[in-house]
DNA sequence: TCTAATGAAAGGTTTTTCCTATCATAAATA
DNA sequence: TATTTATGATAGGAAAAACCTTTCATTAGA
């Protein structure tokens, strides 16, 4: 077997360095002196026969080689530390701090109402939410940036495993003086040539309301993209087309009826496909799990007219 | 972030004293002292908050929780293991010792043609090579026992990368003396009601000699089954019935064709397909893929006859 | 020119890891 | 039954590793 003589320590000082691209500040950051940090990240690079950090005035590079292994180290750390999740897990039961990535046009008109509700279940258990763009959501999950992330779907990473909770629909919005304005269903058809707002293009809902632009053959207008669903919405109300947007976003933030309408069109279900993922390798699987049924409930108790649970 | 009061030492400490299940022992085969070796597992333990071991008179046993953390704690000993095998890499170019895992209705009739050459191409790499079941491969891939195997597809695990090699006809071998054995190609159809002698259940070519037999309404002998390739030849020259063989081991081990006839089947395209296959999270990616190159340009250049390319 | 920030080096202290020797216990053996 | 052999635990001390403080040389910026 091998002699494995490198230590977490020094791997988790590796990391740190990294990140600051200043050994000083990484010192502060790992509260040990620079010299110790030094010392440690030099070791590091002898025993391991490579040079990690290009030493300049003013702070640290990683070197080609060291850019590499950044990725092999942090699965490594991150493995160590499942065992001490783990560990915690089977003693006190679900416990400790999870870092939830959530999609911006999902997270804030749904967990709100799904949190609080877990933290009652869960009362040792925090979450510390951040948002982002799916794609960085799933990269950053896989990466060990996050635990979990609640996304929606497609997810397509062989190394996460992604449970399917429940289907948002997602509905045709338009002023209220707009012609369409007189419906409550439309079909298809009429949706022919109208004018449609999207979100900036790197969020994921961008791809679903171009597909359906597209089938529809409605009219996406690329100039005016928004950088929010809220945005979105503004558009909508100044009278500078229509919009497709998510059920759950409708519910919770669209009230007044009056100025805004909401159409759903015949025959047709369009809706996105929300799941909470974690890593295949995660010990914490059957938490996860529990945890996402955690959520269906909630869910349902709360949204049962406006989703479609799976 | 956490305190990561663990050290890859004592994970691998408990790796070895769980498989040895003494303390003693263990500790000769790291080369330390008992107390040692005691002290440490008893700190990871204190940290963990967890009790890894029952301490019996007669030797240790793992409690419950301490045999599902072995998982994780192998992931870990391993993804750190392979920083090492990374940084080796990049410096020294391929190096190190590899375990290579081989399905037995594959291994003895390919790699010694393939891995001499290999040994003249990669003169710092040295394969431990296993035989085993084409299903324990893959759990022993996954788990980290095996670093590379070489099996029949399929591979149905997402956190291996498989890369075909190229595909292995299966022919039809009968005794001399049996009526087929005066044709060269027969049609499927004579197949019908025809004895087949099989290998073993557990072997992954018994499934495809299955489906065979059920495609082709032949007759599957459950009661003789081989335990090996040669098993099954040396109950065909006994004249107990045909048998399906891989064109490799025909290749390489019937030669006296006026004993043992070899038939194709017309019009019908019989064959498997094998793998080189690794873990997604190898940081060697890149070498095994040049690796599984190699091999095909050997394979090409001594079976281009027998095998299909891919 | 002066200041602030960088990483490296030297020497000493603290902490961790390990070893030897010893013990208590239990199972196998004579 | 007495003896031997194996188990892990304990105690005390030695060796090694990690760390700290102080100091230095260099460089970028004010």
């Amino acid at each position: 077997m091998k002699d494995l003589n490198i230590s977490l320590k020094q791997l988790r000082y590796y990391l740190v360095a990294a990140k600051h691209k200043s050994l000083r500040q990484a010192a502060k950051e790992l509260r040990i002196s620079q010299p110790s940090l030094s010392a440690q990240l030099k070791l590091l690079e002898d025993v391991l026969g490579v040079d990690l950090f290009e030493r300049t005035r003013g702070g640290v590079t990683l070197t080609p080689l060291g850019r590499k292994l950044i990725t092999e180290t942090t699965a490594a750390v991150n493995a160590a530390e499942s065992i001490i999740d783990a560990a915690n897990f089977a003693t006190k039961g679900p416990t400790g701090t999870f870092k939830l990535g959530v999609s911006p046009s999902l997270g804030p008109y749904s967990l709100p109402w799904i949190l609080p509700a877990v933290r009652l279940e869960f009362p040792k258990v925090k979450f510390f939410v951040r948002e982002e763009v799916p794609s960085s959501l799933v990269d950053g999950l896989a990466s060990g940036n996050y635990d979990l992330i609640f996304s929606p779907l497609p997810i397509d990473d062989p190394a996460i495993t992604a449970m399917p909770l429940f289907r948002e629909p997602v509905f045709l919005v338009v002023n209220a003086n707009h012609p369409l304005a007189r419906f409550e269903n439309i079909k298809a058809s009429q949706l022919s040539g109208l004018d449609i707002l999207a979100i900036e293009e790197h969020h994921h809902f961008f791809k679903l309301v171009e597909s359906l632009c597209q089938r529809f053959h409605a009219h996406l207008l690329r100039d005016y993209e928004g950088s929010s669903l809220d945005a979105i919405r503004q558009m909508v109300y100044m009278e500078m087309g229509g919009a497709f947007l998510p059920a759950l976003y409708i519910k919770s933030e669209i009230r007044d009826r009056d100025e805004l309408h909401v159409l759903s069109i015949e025959d047709e279900s369009i809706y996105r496909v929300h799941a909470l993922a974690w890593r295949n390798t995660s010990p914490l699987h059957d938490f996860y799990r529990s945890l996402g049924e955690f959520f269906q409930q909630e869910i349902k108790k709360q949204f049962k007219q406006t989703v479609i649970m799976m």
